[in-house]
DNA sequence: ACTATGTCCTGCGAGC
DNA sequence: TGCTCGCAGGACATAG
């Protein structure tokens, strides 16, 4: 699933191959809820315009747009679950459950395919997010975000407003590379913890960068390439399977309503 | 102001 | 083989 690496990945793909390119038209699907916006609102906003760059911010991709007469907004897209953002020739063959595309001046097409329907896809003006990037913070500015929080660490490494970006596969194998157990409570983490929480956050999301994301659901970049960072994984998707450390076997709880995974015996 | 839980949605794999 | 069923989870609504 897209959390912060597989985003980034699709977000530089994007940035090499469409920043600079007009999009000349739009075609938006029937499903209502892939639209956050109105659709004749998205396709006014988009066609005739110039993408000046792609960014991310969280989870979001950001297409800042430059249109003539319209000046300036943003195209945001969230890919939810099994989103996926292809920069595709015009003939190949439309894939089942494609709920926009974006035809190119170059020719090319931009194409937002999501089975599951859990992305989004909006216009704004402004973008703007609370939460900060794990990334981009000092260890000063990541600490207090946990303080007087009565929620299991994991909960808090997956609230948004908090720390954006993170999502369910980051955070478990952030917590055991920080050797955390995800129901600790985000108060009761010492200094230190957090301190190893922090370098633990920070290096699982530059590897995983690095592989190009995890392909655990229908995550691919926007040529269709899967990732390599689940390779990589310690605890996500090992339930019963030793750990990589100790060999003690990997449990599987429910945490936040999520599956989430850790070693019974390196995570205190 | 927090925190917990239910909901959306389809594909896939387990089980019979 | 072919069917049903349960599970996967990001963000948001709602309730406590």
């Amino acid at each position: 699933m897209p959390e912060l690496p597989e985003v980034e990945t699709v977000v530089r793909g994007l940035a090499q191959r469409v920043a600079g390119d007009v999009i000349q038209s739009v075609w938006l699907g029937e499903k209502p809820q892939t639209f956050k916006s109105p659709p004749p609102v998205i396709a006014a906003t988009l066609e005739g315009a110039r993408i000046r760059s792609v960014r991310r911010m969280g989870k979001h991709i950001v297409f800042d747009l430059e249109h003539n007469s319209r000046g300036a907004a943003h195209w945001i897209v969230h890919l939810g679950m099994t989103g996926r953002m292809l920069v595709s020739p015009p003939e190949a063959g439309l894939e089942k459950h494609t709920h926009a595309i974006a035809r190119l001046a170059s020719g090319r097409e931009l194409r937002f395919v999501d089975p599951r329907r859990f992305g989004r896809l909006s216009v704004v003006q402004d973008f703007t997010t609370v939460g900060v990037e794990p990334l981009e913070i000092s260890f000063e500015q990541f600490a207090p975000l946990f303080r007087k929080r009565n929620t299991p660490i994991k909960s808090a490494l997956l609230n948004q407003k908090l720390l954006r970006g993170v999502g369910n596969i980051y955070a478990d194998e952030s917590l055991f590379r920080a050797a955390i157990r995800p129901r600790r409570r985000a108060a009761s983490l010492s200094r230190t913890e957090l301190r190893r929480l922090y370098n633990a956050v920070r290096q699982v999301l530059r590897k995983a960068i690095a592989a190009g994301g995890s392909s655990i659901s229908d995550y691919v970049d926007v040529e269709g390439a899967p990732g390599s960072f689940h390779f990589q994984h310690h605890v996500y998707g090992r339930a019963g399977e030793p750990c990589l450390r100790c060999r003690a076997l990997i449990k599987r709880i429910v945490v936040a309503g999520r599956g989430t995974h850790y070693c019974p015996k390196c995570q205190k």
